[in-house]
Order: structure tokens, then sequence, then C-alpha cells
DNA sequence: CTCCGGTAAT
DNA sequence: ATTACTGGAG
């Protein structure tokens, strides 16, 4: 109900439904794979690609499954900075990053962070470590513990704010406003489904408003 | 708001 | 040459 046309959660729907439609079967390859990884591997993935495209965060995932078999938080703990640099250097960011994954391993080996099955405990662990913050930790939560979270990424942001899904800015607002719209069993094929739409459709840069199955309901259009 | 940051797209 | 990338800290 909107008087002047503007649906957010009409536009929201109409981008899920167009998602599935053209990004549906790549996503779910996706969440198929990532659901192989243990925590700690999601842990280490998801923080390698904060800020970082998709394509590189690879690239640095590949190079530590290479120098190391089999990626756990005993051999992180152990390997020396430089070169734990060295192999992240890819994915940009790679001091930050080394110094948070190296953190955190320590830390998992110290408080047995790894034995925590209360999610909500797990995540205020997780969120005193530097360099995790919401995001990450949700993404983690959603996907390793199926937690019915749905983590608010760059792209997610844009998306929403854009079509007027929410006023504020801050993450928890942008998050509960989509958990509102989208029912708990399909937030995390949502999440990538919107991250999808994101990078090909609601870019950055220059968004392709004339293919977006939402530009009459959206505030952003350009159409 | 700025910084960290290599990489790819524009 | 500039901008953005599945962020987070100071």
């Amino acid at each position: 109900m909107c008087l002047h046309g503007k649906d957010p959660v009409v536009a929201l729907a109409l981008i899920l439904t167009f998602a599935e439609k053209n990004y549906g079967k790549y996503v779910e390859e996706v969440m198929e794979s990532i659901k192989k990884r243990s925590l700690f591997e999601q842990l280490i993935a998801t923080i390698i690609s904060q800020n970082t495209n998709w394509k590189n965060t690879k690239r640095a995932l590949h190079n530590l499954r290479e120098y190391f078999a089999k990626i756990s938080p005993e051999k992180i703990a152990k390997v020396d900075l430089e070169t734990l640099e060295r192999l992240l250097k890819p994915a940009g960011l790679y001091k930050v990053k080394s110094k948070v994954i190296k953190d955190l391993a320590n830390e998992i080996i110290r408080r047995k962070l790894l034995e925590i099955k209360n999610a909500e405990r797990l995540r205020n662990e997780l969120l005193k470590i530097r360099g995790i913050g919401p995001k990450t930790v949700d993404v983690v939560l959603a996907f390793s513990l199926n937690e019915p979270i749905l983590p608010v990424d760059t792209h997610i942001r844009r998306i929403s704010l854009r079509i007027g899904l929410t006023s504020s800015r801050k993450y928890y607002d942008i998050r509960r406003s989509l958990e509102r719209s989208i029912p708990s069993k399909y937030r995390v094929k949502a999440h990538l489904l919107l991250i999808s739409f994101g990078r090909n459709v609601c870019r950055s840069r220059e968004p392709l408003c004339w293919a977006c199955p939402a530009s009459k309901y959206c505030l952003s259009s350009r159409v």
C-alpha cells in the first residue's frame, strides 16, 4: 500500500522473482559449495571477502589451500605473519586480514570457540575479535549454523536503500527491514540472489534500470 | 569520515 | 585516471 505507487516490498518481491529466474541455478551451486565448508573455513573465507570482489577472494583462498592443504586454526596459528600476508595479497587489505585471521585462530584455540553450540553466544564471542563485524558474523551464523538471518552486504544495502525499503542506514535496521519481508527458510538464498542482482543489474556505478523488474516501484529508478 | 589495498572494470 | 569490490576500526 503506497499512495505514490512506490512500494519497496513489491519492488523486493519482483527483484527476488527476477533473480531466482536468472541466477537461481548459479546460486544453488554456490550454496552447495559453501555448505561443504567447515565453520572455521567459512570464517576465513568471509574475512578474506571483506570489501573485495569474488575473483580476488578466490585467489587468496586458493593460495591458502595450496599452502596448508587443509586449513585449520592450529596451522594458521603457527604460520608466520609474513607468509600469511603473501598468501592473502591478491585479496587486498592483506595486512589487516592476516592479523584478523591470526587473532581469530589463536582465540579459537585458546577459548575453544568452535565448541560453542549456542548461536547467540558464538555471535558475541566472535564480535569481540577485532576485524569481525556484524556482516561477517551474520554470514557465518546463517550459512554454518542455519540461523534465520539475512546478512546485509554492500550490494544488499545499496538495493534496500534505492528501493526505499528502509530509511535508516544502520546495519541492523536494514537487516530487520529485509527479514520482515522475507520468510526465514528463504533468507540464505535471498542473500545470494540479492547479491547477484546487485552485481549484475542494480550496480553501484551504472545501474541497469531498464532491465530491472522493479524500476517503476523504485525510488531511485533512472527510467 | 578516512584508512587499509591489490585487482579488474570503465 | 578513477571507481568499486559479499567491511570494519579508529
